[in-house]
Parts: structure tokens; sequence; C-alpha cells
DNA sequence: TAGATATTTAGACAGTTGTCTAAATATCTA
DNA sequence: TAGATATTTAGACAACTGTCTAAATATCTA
């Protein structure tokens, strides 16, 4: 379901995350240090890109990393070809499952 | 600024809309009839697209006719782009603008 | 102009979201 | 083991969202 993927890319901060870790892993720290808010709050944000399976986490000693899940990117990336092809032939499966 | 069109895409009742509209302009009725949920609830989504630049209304008598707006929805996808196309050379001028 | 049809606006209300502070948990190191 | 560092969890709270009913507006037609 893409739910949660579209509810989590909502947010502006969580898609400066996404951008952030397009380039390389990042821990929750280095995260939060790119932001103007506590800790808490984008340990929150966090959780939310978790839960829709856009990050994935990793614990190496003290610090957790975190980086982007592409797999789940194409699924949302698939749901806006379906929209933008606009009457090019063939029904393009476009459901929103 | 992609703002207003990715919280106007967070809601699936909307995603629905948008996928409707990617087949052919309808009637704000004819959209209404898709959903079990009153016609003021599905006024108030078509105006959160309207407001995102998602669609556009065109009034034909009684009708309101809503259309697909696919310049906005392009640029969502220039997002995803900028997102997607990890360590393939060139910075992709990556910003949530 | 009166009545019917199409759609939106206004206002209420419960549920969700984003933020904070304080406290808890996990790990490292001396 | 004690203290320092990294991160999350818990709980509170204001703001935002999605839905509804009732009423208003716009248009058509007899």
């Amino acid at each position: 379901m893409l739910n949660l993927p579209f509810k989590a890319l909502a947010d502006p901060t969580r898609r400066k995350i996404v951008l952030l870790l397009k380039e390389r892993d990042m821990t929750a720290g280095e995260i939060a240090d790119q932001f103007d808010m506590t800790k808490p709050s984008i340990s929150h944000h966090l959780n939310a890109l978790k839960q829709a399976l856009l990050v994935t986490d990793n614990r190496k000693g003290q610090n957790i990393y975190y980086s982007l899940n592409t797999t789940v990117f194409q699924e949302v990336v698939k749901w806006f070809f379906n929209t933008t092809r606009v009457n090019e032939g063939g029904k393009a499966d476009a459901e929103d499952k």
C-alpha cells in the first residue's frame, strides 16, 4: 500500500531527510544537526519514514545509521508514471494499491 | 513550492480523484458518485487539489468540470527523479523548492 | 419567477500530526 | 561500574484534517 509513503512524504522535513539520505547514509544525530528542531522531533520523523519503509536503520555502536530504501521509492514513482502517461495508449494499471 | 501538491496527494481519496481525472474530465457530481462520501466532502477534496494546482475547474452551465493539470505533476515527478537517481553522476539539483 | 438540479460554503467535531520537555534505554570508555 | 554520549520513548498540547449536516449560491427550465 502506498498510503504510508505518501503520507510520509507530505512533510517537508521528511522530504529533506530523504534528500540527505540520497547523498549518503547518516546517523540520527547527523541528520538532526541539519535541522533547527529537537532530536526527539527528528526521531519521530525518522520513525514515520521507517514505518513507510522509505528508510532502514542499522545500529553501529552508539550510532544508528539511516539509509534510503529505494525500492519503495520506485513504487511511488510508478504511481506517478501511471498518472502522467495520459492518453498514451494501454490502460496503465493505475490502481492505488 | 511542492508542499501543497505533496500534501494534497497524501490523501487516498484525492489520489483516486487524480486517477479518475487521468482518464477523462469529470463534473464534481460524477466524481462524487465514485465515492461513498457526501458531496461537500468531495468538494473539500477537490478544493485541496485545486489549491495545489493539481486540477483546474471550469463551469459549463450547472456543472463544474474538473481536469488534471499535468504541469504540476511533472514538477513532483522531477522531485522523485532527483531523489531516485542515486549515484548516477552529477549533483542532481535536488532542493525542495 | 418558482422550482429543480449542481455545487460550494459555513460551522461543528473527533481524530491525527508535529512539536516540545523530561525521562528511559543502549553503548562506549576510563 | 560510573559517567558520557547517542538515540528513542512517553506524555502533553496546539494546530491541522477529514468528515458531516444545514444552508447558501449558481444555473437551467417550465
